[in-house]
DNA sequence: GGAATGTTTGACACTGATGTCAAACATATG
DNA sequence: CATATGTTTGACATCAGTGTCAAACATTCC
C-alpha cells in the first residue's frame, strides 16, 4: 500500500459527529466538517463519498462511544441500579461541557423524519437496540423477583427509552439539566413504585 | 385601504407551519412555503420580511392550534382525567393522518438548538407555558387531597412535559405510534401509583 | 532508484436558495 | 373618474454549498 493517508480516520469521524451533534445533519456543512477534522474538503469527498456517509459513521461512533456508556449501565444485575445507571449516563452525557446539548440520535431522528431512508433507518435500529437493551435488563429484574410477574416489560422499556429522549429534548431546548434531572428522579420514583 | 392583499393570512401561516413541521426550518426553502401556501414567494418576503418571521408565526400558530387541545385538557378538575386528556391530546394530534409526524416545537428546539435564538426562545416559552399548565392542574389536585401533600408538583409537571416530548421523538423515529402509546400508558399508571 | 498505487490539494462548474427591486396591478377613497 | 395606497409579480444579482477533477504529491514495493 502506497499513497497512505494521512489523517486518523477515528478523530476524523470524532469531530464530525461533534459537528453534525452540534449544527444538525443540514446546517452542517461539509466546509465545517473538514475545518473542524483538519482535513481538505475534498479529502472527505474522496474518503467517504459524501455527507450521508459521514453522518452513518457519525451515527455509528455516537452508538459506540456515548451509547455504550448507556447499555453497559444496564448490565449491572441490580435492576434499580441498572435503570439509574441508564439515566445517569444520559445525565452525565448532557453535563460534560465538552459536549453539545442534546443527542445525535434525537436531532437525527426529528430532522431526518422519513426524508432520508438510511439515517432514519439507522437512528431506529439504535433506538430499538436500547429498546431491547432495557427490556432484557427488565426482564431480569422480573426474573429474579424484583419486578411484580404482572408488569410489561416491553413497555417499561418503551418508557424508559421515551424518558431519555425527552431528556434530551428539555436539555436542549432549556440549555441546563435541571429539567432533565427532575424527570430522571421521577422516572426511577416511578419504578420505585413499582418494584416494591 | 387600497391594495389590499389577496390571500387569506390564516391559511397562509397554517400552511407555512405545516411545511416547516413535515421538514424542519433549514430544510424548508422560501419556495416550498410559497408553493404550500399558494402565494408567490415575494409576496412572502413583502408581508412577513423573511423565513425566520414565519416560523415564529408558525410556532405561535402551532401553539394555539394542537397545542391549545392540550392546555384545555389540563383544564378538568379531576386530576388523573387531566393528565390522561393532555397525553391523550398528544396522541389524537399524532394519530391525526393529515398531521406531520411529531411535533413541531420539538422539532425546532433541537433544530435551532443554542443557534437561532429568537425561534429557540419562543420554543422555550411554549414549553414553560404547559410546564405551568400542568403545574397548575397538579397543584390542584393536591389541595383537593388527589395528590399527598409530599409531591413536587414542579418536577412532575417537568416529567410530563418531558414525557409529552419523548413521545413525539418516538413517533417520528418509528414512523407509528405503538411506542408512545406505550409511554403514554405508562406515565398515567405511574401517577397512578402516586395518587392512591 | 524507479514504477506503481493511492492520497491530498486547490480550482472549477453547477445548483439551489436567498433577498431585493421596479414595474404592473387592484382597490378604496375623495 | 382620478388618485393614492399598498400588493402582486417576475426578474435579477448574489451567495453558499455541493460534488468533481486533474495535477501534484508521498509512500511502499520491486
Amino acid at each position: 500500500m502506497a499513497g497512505v493517508r494521512k489523517f486518523d480516520e477515528d478523530a476524523v469521524i470524532d469531530a464530525v459527529m461533534r459537528v453534525f451533534w452540534e449544527k444538525g445533519y443540514g446546517a452542517a456543512a461539509m466546509a465545517d466538517l473538514a475545518d473542524a477534522a483538519g482535513v481538505q474538503r475534498g479529502s472527505l469527498y474522496h474518503a467517504y463519498g459524501g455527507k450521508e456517509e459521514l453522518l452513518l459513521r457519525a451515527l455509528d461512533r455516537y452508538a459506540e462511544r456515548p451509547g455504550g456508556a448507556a447499555r453497559a449501565a444496564l448490565a449491572v444485575p441490580d435492576l434499580r441500579r441498572a435503570i439509574e445507571g441508564f439515566l445517569d449516563s444520559h445525565l452525565a452525557r448532557m453535563a460534560e461541557p465538552s459536549n453539545p446539548a442534546g443527542c445525535l440520535m434525537c436531532q437525527t431522528a426529528l430532522e431526518c423524519g422519513g426524508r432520508d431512508p438510511a439515517p432514519s433507518q439507522r437512528v431506529r435500529r439504535q433506538f430499538l437496540r436500547t429498546e431491547a437493551a432495557l427490556r432484557a435488563a427488565l426482564d431480569r429484574g422480573r426474573e429474579t423477583g424484583q419486578l411484580p410477574e404482572t408488569e410489561d416489560t416491553g413497555s417499561l422499556a418503551r418508557f424508559f427509552l421515551g424518558v431519555s429522549r425527552g431528556m434530551a429534548v428539555l436539555h436542549r431546548a432549556y440549555g441546563d439539566l435541571e429539567a432533565a434531572r427532575d424527570m430522571a428522579r421521577t422516572a426511577l420514583e416511578a419504578l420505585d413504585r413499582l418494584m416494591s
